[in-house]
Parts: C-alpha cells; structure tokens; sequence
RNA sequence: CGGGAAGUAGCGCAGCUUGGUAGCGCAUCUGGUUUGGGACCAGAGGGUCGCAGGUUCGAAUCCUGUCUUCCCGACCA
C-alpha cells in the first residue's frame, strides 16, 4: 500500500476530548473518527486493525468446531418478550419503532434470534451439538459512553452460541471456548487473565471473563499470588478462617455519639480502629426488609447479599422506611434489640467480633462492648462482604491482591433458561422433548483492540504486536526526490511484496522527521528507512518496539524482515 | 440521573471581565529555499463564534433557554 494514496490524518496535537493514551492514539494515527458519543468510524488503518483481529477470531473459532453466520441486528420486540428481557433489560436495549407503530430492537446480543433459529431448525439430538457465532455490530444504548472504543454504543463483537443436549456437553462446549478464547487472546499479543466472573443480565451458572490487565480497567479484579485463582472483585469467594477475638466480654454501654453517623467519624470520636465497629446497614430484598451487618473496614457486597436471600431486586432502605422499622435515623441504626422487627444477618467475620460497636437505635446514641450471640442474635451468617487486598485466597492460602482490568471476552454457561422460555427443544434416544442446554460466548472485537493499544505504546506512539499490525513492514524513502532513494525503496517494497509480506510505503514528498514521527504513531512493528546510503545498495532496518537498527545490504532486507517478525 | 468543565477554521487554543463585526500556532494550497526525527521565507484559502430567543444603534462578548462533548459518580456484556 502507497502512504500517498492512503487516507491516513494523523494528527500532530491531542484531541481535547481523548482522555486514555488508547483512545489518543487511536485518533492521532488516524484510525478512528468519533461521529457522536459512543459512535466511530474505522479509517483504513483502523479497518486492517479490525480485520486482523476478526480473522484470528475466525479461525480459533472454526478451529474449536462452531460456524459462521450473520443475524439481524434489528430484532423484533415480540423475540425479546418471549424471554421477559424487552423489560428486564432496560434503557440499555436501544429500541425503536417501525412506519406502522411496531417496536423493534437493535440487537445488544443475539440469544433469543439464535435460539429461534435452533428451535426452527433442530429437533434431534442427531443434530446436536452445534456452535453458531458471528462477528457483527452490536448496540447498546450506554449511561456514560467513555474511553473511546473501550465503553461504546455501537461496537463490534463476536457472539458464539452452543447448543447440547446434557451438561456434560455442555461443559465440553464450554471448555473448548474457554480454550479458544486463551488462543485468541494470546494470539493477539495481549496480557489478560480469565476470572470467575457475576453472570449479569444474560443469567446463567458457571461464568469466566477475560480480562486485559489494564490501569484503566473499569473493572477490580481479585488474584491470587501463588495459584491461579483470579475472579471479580464482587464474585471473590471470601474465606472464614474463623479467628474468635480473645477479649474477654465487657458489659454492653451506651455511649452519647451526637451527629456521629459515619464510620470514620465514630473511629476518630471514639479513638478506635474501624475493625471494631459493626456497620448495619438496611435493605429492601424484593417485599422484605434485611439487615446487614459487615465489620467497620469491610464493604458489603450486594450480589452476595442477594443470592444468600435467592432475591430479584435488592436496594437500600429509603431514611423513611428505616425509621419506621427500627425506630432510628439511618447512622444509629444496630442489631441489639431488633430481632422482633427484621431479619439481622451478618458477614461470618462478626462471629468473631467481642466487644464491638453498634448504632444504638436511637439518634445520638452507639453502643459499645457488643458482642454477636450474647446481646444481639443473627439469624444467619454468610460471606457478605468483599475481597480485599491481604486476605486469604479462598483456594490456596496465599494472598490476594488487586489489578484493575477490562473486560475483553466473557464465556457464560445459560442452561436453559432461554431453550425453555423460547421452547427450543429436541427429541433425546428415548424420543422424550428436552430443552437445549445452552452457552453464549462473547468477545468485544473492537474494545480488544483499544486494550492492546493500552499495554503496546510509549510515548511517540503505538507498537503494534506484529498479528494484528496493520502492516508488517513500513518501508520509508527518506527523500523521495533522491532517485537512488526512491528506486531503491521501490524495489525493497517489491520484493517484500513479493515475499508476502503486508508493507506500506511512505512515498510521500515529506521530510524525514516528519515520515518518522508518523511512522512511530502508526506503530507498524518492522521498518525499512532507505536513505543516504542507498547508493551502496544499504538500507536500516528498525525494530519499532526496541529501537533495535540494523544496516544491512538491500538484498538481504526480506530473508533479514522475515527472521525478525519469526522472533516477535 | 447527580456533580463538574467546555463548545470560536481540520487539530490545539486566545479573544468574553470592560459589547464596536474574529485572531494565534499547527494542518491545507501556491512559489522558492531546504531535506535522517514534526524545516524556513513569501503569499493564499478556510469560521452562520453549537443552536434559538432576548437586551442593545451594534453581541463571540451581556441575559434566558436549549443541544452537544468530555470528566467524576451511580449503572453495566
């Protein structure tokens, strides 16, 4: 490809609405062009990215057994009725409406459209198992696009669907996946852990996200330091050790607190550390109302809470509601004495509390020298709260620590919960009707791209790892004026060509400075700079990643290009 | 949806306080000189100052409304 001819508009200064190097450096190389919020173009450079990265896809797909095929993004409101989601999805399902009044929705994922299609097309188990998946644009009408690509409404995705008739199919489905997406990700130079992941709005048991470790991961990850374990802040399992206070139990006393309803206003009145407070804090679980009790320096986790009670929707109380249980303003509120009024359940690290400090259920007031069981009882105790940096991994021992991530790929096990809503069932051996045991496998194709860019830069630009490089070799004239230069780097430019190499070459009338500060940006992994020496018939290799350079004779260039992109 | 910031040429910004009909750098075009890390000289083109309304003889500037973009939060495959 000739540079003069390529629609690349790099620009020189940071576009003020660019806050993350990935989304900067995707304008400034020319790859992207925002159109609105959450909305881009991919500009031929951008495009190749795009390309390079859905035929990886594309191949570990079809290498791990599913097949291709392409569904409509306009998907008719009646399909997302049948599975309850036209309500349970929300504002994010970008929805709209046809000249006759009909509603329809721009697909954000395409479960009920395959499963209609299984449903039409499958009734055998004969026929099963079978994977279908696409690389196709997505929509999603988000609360806060951001980061560029990383958090768009529209973006492109590969979306895989597995059908099988029993959950050890199923497993098997998955698992070759889960195997796919390591290849995939690998494949395309990035550094990501798979983590046990929250199912989410799709539902579903049994869940793993892949995620680019990133500082500017939107997402927590928890990992261990010795195994494997990684997992979702909020799914970390926490483990109760079960290390009783050795204090001997004081006489419970009510000390006057005035205004003092936080946390850290009570640790710094009270001049103790906040493991020895109980934080209570009230929820409304659909039609009930809980208290939660988690240690001062904990934080509680809401999924949990909600999956201890098997509950749909979870919130806090309103100031209102929690007057008129407990009879005391929201900072006052504790466990002693309520038990009559609501359910008091508590994170297992309470068990082990002996002399803490409490709202004393009354404003102005806290109790101290509380201990659970003796003057206040828990209905049930459970892991409530989140992971933190220093606890114990659930699974080996070792310690935990934190590292922020984005979320590239996610492989959920569905079940059924779509075959039976949607009725997608199959005749087994015995000629008994049973529902599709299903999986859904996602990747974020263009966010993937933004999480390379963010782990693969410095500071003039981006390095690209050489499998998803829009080209392979940048071959740079440095005078186009000088007939040896040019001639010379036409030739080299052939003769890569001829090698099967993809290279660009920066025939423009520029200058040198400015060919390699382009060049830099765009960040295309090998480069060729023919220059004064071309008359000798020498040429400069240069590795952009090291900054490595070689000076070598100009028909060694393709065997010499070739043995550098084998060791990248 | 709550909080904050900003909309002036393709990009980055000044001008606004104190109203007088728009400017700088980069980019673009022409000519010349340059030519190994974003050159120099001379000239040129490009803007309904986000939009609407109001105040005024006169509005980029003051007032009101509205839209958009970005950031923080809430939310989230």
């Amino acid at each position: 490809m000739r540079q003069l001819n390529l629609f690349v508009p790099t620009l020189r200064e940071v576009p003020s609405e660019a806050e993350i190097v990935s989304h900067q450096l995707m304008l400034r190389a020319g790859f992207i062009r925002q159109l609105v919020s959450g909305v881009y173009s991919y500009l031929p450079l951008g495009h190749r990215v795009l390309r390079k990265v859905t035929n990886i896809v594309r191949e570990e797909m079809e290498r791990a057994g599913a097949q291709e095929i392409s569904m409509p993004a306009i998907q008719p409101a009646e399909l997302w009725q049948e599975t309850g989601r036209w309500e349970a999805y929300g504002p994010e399902l970008m929805r709209l409406k046809d000249r006759h009044e009909r509603s329809f929705v721009l697909g954000p994922t395409h479960e009920e459209v395959v499963t209609s299609i299984a449903r039409d097309g499958i009734n055998s188990y004969k026929k099963l198992p079978v994977n279908l998946f696409q690389i196709q644009t997505k929509y999603r009408d988000e609360v806060r696009p951001r980061f560029g690509v990383v958090r768009a409404r529209e973006f492109v995705m590969k979306d895989a669907y597995s059908f099988d008739i029993d959950r050890e199919g199923l497993d098997r489905s998955y698992q070759s996946m889960y195997d796919a997406y390591t290849q995939i990700f690998t494949r395309c130079g990035l550094n990501f852990r798979a983590v046990e992941a929250d199912a989410g709005a799709i539902g579903g048991k049994g869940t793993h996200e892949f995620m680019a470790l990133s500082e500017i991961g939107e997402d927590t990850i928890a990992y261990c330091d010795s195994c494997h374990y990684a997992a979702n802040l909020e799914q970390a399992v926490v483990h109760y050790n079960g290390e009783p206070s050795s204090e001997v139990p004081l006489t419970m006393e009510k000390v006057h607190t005035p205004d003092m309803k936080s946390i850290e206003q009570l640790v710094s009145f009270l001049r103790i550390n906040p493991d020895k407070l109980i934080k209570s804090l009230m929820f409304k679980l659909d039609e009930r109302f809980v208290l939660a009790l988690v240690r001062g320096d904990h934080e509680l986790n809401d999924v949990k809470l909600k999956n201890m009670f098997d509950a749909n929707t979870l919130r806090f109380a309103t100031e209102q509601e929690v007057l008129d249980v407990i009879g005391a303003p929201v900072g006052f509120i504790g466990p002693v004495g309520v038990e009559a009024k609501i359910t008091v359940v508590a994170d297992h690290a309470i068990r082990d509390m002996v002399n803490a400090v409490v709202g004393a259920g009354e404003k102005d007031y806290h109790l101290i020298n509380v201990t659970a069981g003796t003057d206040f009882q828990i209905s049930e105790y459970g892991d409530l709260r989140n992971i933190q940096e220093g606890d114990a991994c659930p699974q080996c021992g070792g310690e935990i620590h934190f590292a922020r991530g984005i979320e590239v790929g996610h492989v959920f096990k569905l079940g059924t919960r779509y075959s039976e809503k949607m009725k997608a069932t199959f005749l087994d051996e015995q000629g008994k009707e049973k529902p599709m045991i299903m999986g859904c496998y996602g990747i974020g194709i263009s966010r993937t791209i933004a999480a390379v860019i963010e782990q693969c830069h410095d500071e003039h630009g981006i390095i690209w790892p050489k499998t998803i490089a829009p080209f392979d070799v940048h071959v740079i004239p440095v005078n186009v004026k000088n007939d040896e230069q040019r001639q010379l780097a036409e030739e080299v430019y052939a003769s890569l060509q001829e090698a099967g190499l993809e290279v660009l070459i920066d025939d423009r009338a520029e200058r040198a400075g400015v060919k390699f500060k382009d060049a830099d940006l765009i960040g295309i992994p090998l480069r060729v700079i023919v220059g004064a020496k071309a008359g000798e018939n020498k040429v400069e290799c240069k590795v952009r990643k090291t900054g490595e350079t070689v000076e070598i004779s100009a028909d060694q260039v393709v065997s010499y290009l070739k043995e550098m992109l084998n060791k990248l």
